[in-house]
RNA sequence: GCACUCGUAGCUCAGCUGGAUAGAGUACCCGGCUACGAACCGGGCGGUCGCAGGUUCGAAUCCUGCCGAGUGCGCCA
């Protein structure tokens, strides 16, 4: 696999990017240099103001490969180099480093034309893909047998990210909400709900909380030896088709599902019903999908069950790695239907690439099933799979997470005390607020703050639930973006006129002005990057240093008081609707909403 | 036993397939509202990047070993 460069992602290149010219002049003077062109540039922002604006740090590296005296070889890349009207200075450093230090009115130039491009488009504008593909994303994916509790953040919010982050890009998503509506512990809860509508109970009563109804239904299961019997024979009865389990059982898969939606409708997670393929929709599928491999000789009877044993995957021993595909029992286990699951994507979706957020303590299982996918040919060999792991939820004494009862934070609990908290914080901050809509701000800010808090953390690794930082509004938190882009709005309101909007261009007079540009050209590529690997942190942390940037232009560079025939008011407020559409579309690929004032 | 992940400031975390003097937030201290919104800005304090080797011009980053934490490994999902 060849290094990986975000800008020469063929969908990136529709568009003007600072870096990506650098690297086609840098790549250019390279080839001149007799570099052979798999050694990229690696062109990236500079560590410290005095080494310049970028660096090129390819040429080391590469140096250092070909065996070249490093400084030589830069001193003849840069003999090559073309970079005239962009660059006012290059620079050789150290060992070899080639320092950038851009022109002032380059820099300049590039801020009015990302803003004459997004003024026509009315925002930052998505990319036209030029190889959009369809992409499945499989995220959520709740057991419908309890309530969304707070571990089920992460893969919600993280995989609505990406999956708006690769439509914005052009590609075809196919959102897919795997929903656990099929397991043994259904049974359980059929029996549980038989007994209660037994005892005159309406079902939406019983079910009004399913937390409390699973508990129940646990309690009863592990104290009655009978209860737990009949508990077992419904899960059987259920799978073949039984018209009595199937109602119960739909009653409950109801309730719950609408619970589920409840709670994305106040996230903002845009999954809608038709994104839901629980796994009960792939049953029928399961003994195809067990003859098949049967009759392909992949999987063999074992200690009584059908067992696949996968050759790709082996340990030290040699010993390969096994996947039970059905129970000695005769009943199908999650990897049958995640088998099911992605032969369907590929044959019914015909996706290019499928990623799964799913918990990262599911990875050999993932592995498993993209390994016997592949075998087997459910899949096509093409088609691109990607287990999209995620840590483990941590209580505040760095065990996995419990409250002191043992028990789980429901999600509904955490956002309306987010938002609650939110409404008391607006109250005294901007009293003059109306109710409507000190209500809605409440609710954005709220949400906004629980989502960020999850999502500028590195995916994999494990997090701590804290209710402190999920309720944080100050410093590197969502309402902290959000007030950046209201502070911007409310300059823009306060223009009054709109002939800003049309005549004149950015100039740059100070550091401010220069550091906030150099933030703007950025958001493409970081854009790519997440696309790529799917760690939206790095979008957070992109968007947070833009609104920092803006915060200090806003301190040190006045807008409306600036003298309208200088140029200056115009460039500055060119400047503050860049960086308002720019936020606006980040935290939006976030799911976070923005608000004229808050 | 085997496998995967992680260990960075008091706390919570960044650090982009090796780059120059390791950065934020928070907490604490100091300064800034008769100012385009102080949910903000500027400054200070704070780190043997778990430990020890190795690879090289250069290591938080790559390799090996050790210590410590978490997770997974044929009939739950």
């Amino acid at each position: 696999m060849g290094h990986y460069n975000p800008l020469f992602d063929p969908l990136a290149a529709s568009f003007m990017n600072i870096i990506e010219l650098l690297d086609q002049q840098f790549r250019q003077a390279m080839a001149l240099a007799g570099i052979p062109d798999e050694y990229p540039s690696r062109i990236a922002a500079s560590a410290r103001p005095e080494f310049g604006d970028f660096q090129a740090n390819g040429v080391l590296s590469a140096a250092k490969q070909l065996r070249l005296n490093p400084r030589e070889l830069a001193t003849r890349i840069v003999a090559h180099l073309d970079l005239a009207n962009i660059a006012e200075r290059v620079d050789i450093a150290g060992p070899g480093f080639i320092n950038i230090y851009l022109n002032d009115a380059f820099i300049a130039s590039a801020a009015t034309q990302l803003y004459q491009q997004s003024s026509h488009h009315r925002g930052r504008a998505s990319k036209v893909a030029k190889c959009a593909e369809t992409i499945v994303v499989d995220y959520s994916s709740p057991n419908l047998a309890k309530e969304m509790h707070v571990g089920h953040l992460r893969s919600t919010i993280i995989g609505d990210a990406l999956a708006k982050v690769l439509e914005y890009l052009g590609h075809r998503v196919v959102r897919q909400n795997h929903m656990g509506d099929w397991g043994t512990q259904f049974g359980m809860l059929i029996a549980e709900l038989e007994e209660q509508l037994g005892e005159g109970e309406q079902p939406e009563l019983a079910l009004h909380d399913l937390e409390n109804f699973y508990q129940q239904a646990k309690a009863h299961f592990d104290a009655a030896p009978d209860f737990a019997d009949k508990a077992r024979n419904y899960v059987v009865k259920l799978q073949s088709g039984d018209q009595h389990c199937r109602e119960l059982w739909q009653q409950f898969i109801n309730i719950s599902v609408a619970h589920s939606e409840a709670i994305y409708r106040q996230l903002g997670v845009a999954l809608s019903a038709d994104d839901i393929r629980p796994e009960s929709a792939y049953n029928s599928d399961l003994p195809d999908i067990v003859a098949t491999l049967k009759k392909q000789g992949l999987a063999q009877v074992d200690q009584g069950a059908l067992v696949v044993f996968i050759d790709e995957l082996t340990d030290k021993q040699g010993q390969p790695s096994p996947m039970i595909v059905q129970k000695s029992d005769g009943g199908y286990l999650y990897a049958t239907t995640d088998l099911a699951a992605l032969r369907y994507r590929n044959n019914q979706l015909k996706a290019d690439r499928v990623l799964y957020f799913i918990d990262a303590r599911q990875s050999l299982h993932m592995k498993q099933v993209f390994a016997v996918a592949r075998k087997a040919g459910f899949v096509d060999q093409q088609m691109r799979l990607e287990h999209l792991p995620f840590g483990t939820m941590m209580g505040e004494d760095g065990k996995p997470f419990r409250t002191r009862s043992g028990g789980t934070v429901k999600l509904a609990d955490l956002l309306n005390e987010a938002i609650d908290k939110a409404a008391i914080l607006i109250a005294e901050k901007n009293p003059e607020l109306s109710e409507p809509e000190r209500l809605d701000v409440a609710h954005k800010v709220g949400i906004g703050a629980v989502k960020y808090a999850d999502l500028s953390k590195t995916r994999t690794n494990d997090y701590l639930f804290s209710w402190g930082s999920m309720l944080s509004f100050e410093g590197n938190t969502a309402p902290y973006l959000q007030y950046a882009y209201t502070r911007i709005r409310s300059i823009l309101r306060r223009a009054e006129t709109d002939d800003w909007t049309t005549v004149g261009s950015v100039t740059i007079t100070g550091e401010a002005e220069r550091k906030l540009i150099l933030q703007l050209l950025e958001f493409d590529s970081t854009v790519a990057l997440v696309a790529r690997d799917g760690f939206p942190h790095t979008l957070c942390n992109y968007l947070y240093e833009l609104a920092s940037a803006y915060m200090s232009f806003y301190e040190q560079c006045p807008v409306l008081k600036e003298d309208v025939d200088t140029g200056l008011r115009n460039s500055r407020l060119q400047l503050c609707e860049l960086t308002a559409t720019t936020l606006q579309k980040g935290l939006e690929l976030l799911g976070i909403e923005t608000m004229e004032r808050m």
